[in-house]
DNA sequence: AATGAATGAGATTTCATTCAT
DNA sequence: GATGAATGAAATCTCATTCAT
């Protein structure tokens, strides 16, 4: 079993991660994953003691790294409104580069977080919502944001329209996460519309 | 194979909904169905010839009545705000009556569409798509939204963002979806900053 | 259990027959017979009790009735050539009135043999080999058929080569079953060559 | 999925065979199989992606030797009693090499091959028809079968008649399969009947 | 005579995982 | 690091049969 920084194994939880996001954790077989690689399924198991722990790996270094981006965020000690742009313009980022993962966490979680191994997925949920909401609260605690919202409410509103824009964004495309972020915002703080409608 | 419309029937498709929509398509088992029935999963493959077809039936039971109240909703011939005000709270009114199904049209439509079988997925969301983009460019062609909306963009944010509110709405909850709606509603005609922020 | 002269029955055996020729025994389910009467499955039970026992009827009653031509045949006396000719045309009318049957008998009688409530197969099989075998031999004797021949082989020869024909006689065909036991009648008796050949 | 050529693959395909003839297609059960081979019906998907693809493979495997065979003996450019006497004494020779697939080919083609999969079943049909009518036809032309022969119908009564053989042929037995096949030829070509009979 | 609902046994198949080589 | 063969558990599905109504 070899642990670190194998460059195969980084390749072999690649493909795993693609193959995940594509066809959802439990209808994607050991064997896709092999047959992927060129290998057979058995070799699978030289580099991983299971599938599960393949999706253990893909979601903890993904919410390492995430995680690690809003703390710098939030240490940037912007306003609210600021640093609400500046989570939303990262979450949209992840989605760029890292859709298999964002596609994973979003499908799986809640069906992974049931089995004990999974259990931080529980707390990262917590801790992103505290991190969403508390932007939101600041916000409308400081003016920036209209006093009748439902905070709660418009947290997961934006936390799903956000997340789930993995659906539909192709990081190839013409489209940059940036300018998907910017509309959205443009969206989001002002509505759509006009003062006379 | 009785026909359709056999109350046993309903009783059945019904209980397969929710689990399906609790433990997604492939980790529901028949048996896990059976079992909530109280019968034997063999005894189930009296009323439905594979667990395909429940989910089909559901699903093509739960897209007629959707797609049959937007067209009453079309028909209605409102202006383009207040159709897209209809169609919102609509919406949220049959992630109210039906989450299950919603639930499923949510997690597997993306997955099942790929089966022969399912091919009308395909077109339900090309209808789907034509009906709410329409009436965002009949909004901005109207000057009721903003001239400098993406439309196709802003259709997929409000798409995702009400259909995935399934996930958190609680139908037993004292928060109606009328009220989920107008919040939404709210923030999206008109956003989260206020005039100052 | 109805068991005498009712037509109903008669039409569901027919209907039975005809499916285990075409599609075989094992492959025949009881819903197959019972879709093609237009009633549902368990109600076949209001008429028979079980499949086994419409295969066995089915067989009984045709082998009643071949065997009972083949005595008529052995009771008019004829020589052993004028008999051997009249079993073959007789076995090839047998084909032309009761096709179905012949073909399951010709299909599944071997593993049917097997089961306790068709014994009957062995003895009328026995029965079968010593009336053929006997006219072979008797014609033997008798200096109408050669004296070199593997009595045995040409009595496996001859029964295969008609019963077989089953497979391909279509009774609402142009070639009679007549012609049919003439044309090999010429064959067995005088071969295919001519005396230069 | 180990590459066809593994000898594994043969060893349990032979098995197969012997229990498909035995048994029949449909009433062999993949644990039959498994048992025979001492591993659990699982593992045989290990090496088969199906008991369809099982049956395919042998009844592939047997017809491309089979038609190799015929298509010597064309090549051999003898006439057409020679070649129908080789032909019948090449079949008669498989019956005695290969009795587990000439078995399934008598009793399972007619259903196997409305199976998509099976199609070249019915080119083998066509091919294996266009050969043998042909040299009868060829010896009716070059006068050395009778001029009267219903050429189609002889055909019918020499393939039915040749490969029924296998229901009876003993490959372990004191009768050699080219004993067979003389006996067959004699009656076939000169009849059963003396001059004077 | 038939329906409608179910049983129960067993079939094929899937698949994560193990392990000797 | 990989192969090739297998396990074992569980999944979907089939189907003859039963039985209350």
């Amino acid at each position: 079993m070899p642990k670190p920084g194998g460059s195969r194994r980084a390749e072999l939880l690649s493909l795993a991660a693609r193959l995940f996001a594509e066809r959802g954790f439990v209808s994607t077989t050991v064997r896709d994953i092999a047959d992927a690689a060129g290998i057979l399924s058995g070799s699978l198991y030289h580099h991983f003691d299971s599938k599960e722990s393949m999706a253990d790996e893909i979601l903890t270094g993904f919410l390492d790294e995430l995680f690690g981006t809003y703390a710098e965020i939030v240490a940037a000690g912007h306003g609210p409104r600021e640093t609400l742009e500046a989570v939303v313009t990262a979450s949209f980022d992840s989605i760029h580069r890292r859709p298999a993962e964002v596609a994973i966490y979003q499908n799986e979680a809640k069906h992974l977080m049931q089995l004990p191994r999974f259990a931080y997925l529980v707390d990262r949920n917590a801790e992103f919502r505290k991190l969403w909401n508390g932007i939101l609260t600041d916000g409308v605690g400081a003016g920036v944001f209209r006093q009748d919202l439902d905070v709660e409410l418009v947290y997961r509103f934006i936390r799903d329209t956000v997340w789930v824009a993995v659906r539909w964004y192709n990081p190839d495309g013409a489209l940059t996460s940036d300018a998907v972020a910017k509309q959205y915002l443009g969206i989001l703080l002002d509505g759509i519309g006009t003062k006379s409608g």
